[in-house]
DNA sequence: AATGGGCATAAAGATATTGTTAAGAAGGCG
DNA sequence: CGCCTTCTTAACAATATCTTTATGCCCATT
């Protein structure tokens, strides 16, 4: 239930590497690393941490280009901490998306309470862990779907994709989010595969796919899933 | 709707609440001071500020208290800007509830940008924008039209339309205006397609499309859309 | 009363977008 | 190795939307 919180740390120096690690690894933090930035943004897909550490000076890519792209997908919280303690540098950062910058050197306790700081603003706006509509019922914790109280079956995109619908309920999902957040931040631009996906999922829980009760499609937009009768 | 970000500045230093307020004046946001923390408490209570700037070093109270106050009823935003650069005080700030913690001298773009992420990180859990008047009510946030409280649909080009004019409601834009926003920037000078959108969106709102109750005709100049109930 | 400009409306063809089906590719597992 | 499930791609059918065209109304002006 309470999972140890995992952090992605993305740092190319070796020696501040290993000092954060041991700082956060003590404090009870679970820490992957990454040393480079397309093998941060890799890890950050696969691995969907509850915040990342990112370092702006990377041998591959410029750390804010990093997080540019990571924001085009995903709303994980980013910390930053670099060397640089420049204005411009730090506007630039905290304008893409990042949640808080720190500067090196500094307090490891400070980094800790920051850190608390940024993951206590992403529970924030966590959704409810249940979505229920007429006679359809997720539960997000458990990953079950349930249909007039019978369980159904749904593949890992199915699932992956009525979730994110879910968790949005009422609101509507361009195209290019879904595609971003369920096949990763270099995922195509081709709406196909939403669609079969759709059109699959559809089968599954509408009675009528022609008419759905749950699924809308916004036509040149994206989806939208009906509202959550939980709030 | 777009109404100004309001903000509440809470310090007692006359030099430095100057500088803040005409650096943030500049900026667009409305500015209120409180000189003492219970001045401040009380603001904080009857104008529900956007966000809250805080001085640490306060006549009466100690802006720790001031915070751990403010937290037991308010999630309103709270940046701390303070002289003192102790990890400790930092890391009770930051436990207690603050959303960030700036020190005194700050570079000014950067405490703007702290105050951005800060409003950024509340905005999320709040209803966004909302345009509402008489029967109608438009979530931008959600992409969503209720009249009557039943949910109407638009297509993409009508709901571009409607909520450009509900952005400006009140105010006149002209045909291209419109025409430029939503066709793009090489868009023929062509109002006949706005004339059908229009009464296209008119039917789907309005009782009688002849007497329009929320979007009116300017002849010779353009649309306008009924004032925000909201402001 | 006739005229013309500006606007609203209806309808139909053209265009773009989405749904559906099915077949092949990839990968897990006995 | 062969069976199974799942994922992806492609082709085509079904639908929704956009734009254009045609027509009528209102109103100010002559």
């Amino acid at each position: 239930m309470n999972a140890k919180v995992h952090i992605l740390l993305i740092e190319d120096e070796k020696s501040s590497c290993s000092y954060i690690t041991a700082l956060l690894g003590k404090t009870g933090y679970h820490i992957t690393t990454a040393a480079t930035g397309r093998e941060g943004l890799s890890l950050a897909a696969s691995l969907c941490p509850d915040l990342i550490l990112l370092d702006l000076m990377l041998p591959d890519l410029n750390g804010l280009a990093v997080l540019r792209q990571l924001r085009s997908w995903s709303h994980i919280p980013v910390v930053i901490v670099s060397v640089c303690d420049e204005e411009q540098e730090k506007v630039e950062a905290l304008d893409l998306g990042a949640d808080d910058y720190v500067t090196k050197p500094f307090y490891p306790n400070e980094l800790k309470a920051r850190i608390r700081t940024a993951l206590r603003h992403s529970h924030h706006h966590t959704p409810g862990q249940i979505y229920e509509a007429l006679n359809l019922r997720i539960d997000l914790d458990k990953r079950t779907t349930y249909l007039n109280g019978q369980q159904i079956h749904l593949t890992q995109i199915e699932y992956q994709l009525l979730s994110l619908l879910a968790e949005n309920a009422g609101r509507v999902l361009t195209y290019n989010t879904i595609l971003r957040r369920i096949w990763g931040p270099y995922a195509e631009e081709n709406n196909q595969i939403l669609r079969v996906n759709m059109a699959n999922i559809r089968r599954k829980i509408e009675k009528n796919p022609a008419c759905p009760q749950y699924l809308f499609t916004e036509v040149g937009v994206g989806y939208r899933m009906r509202e959550n009768e939980n709030g």
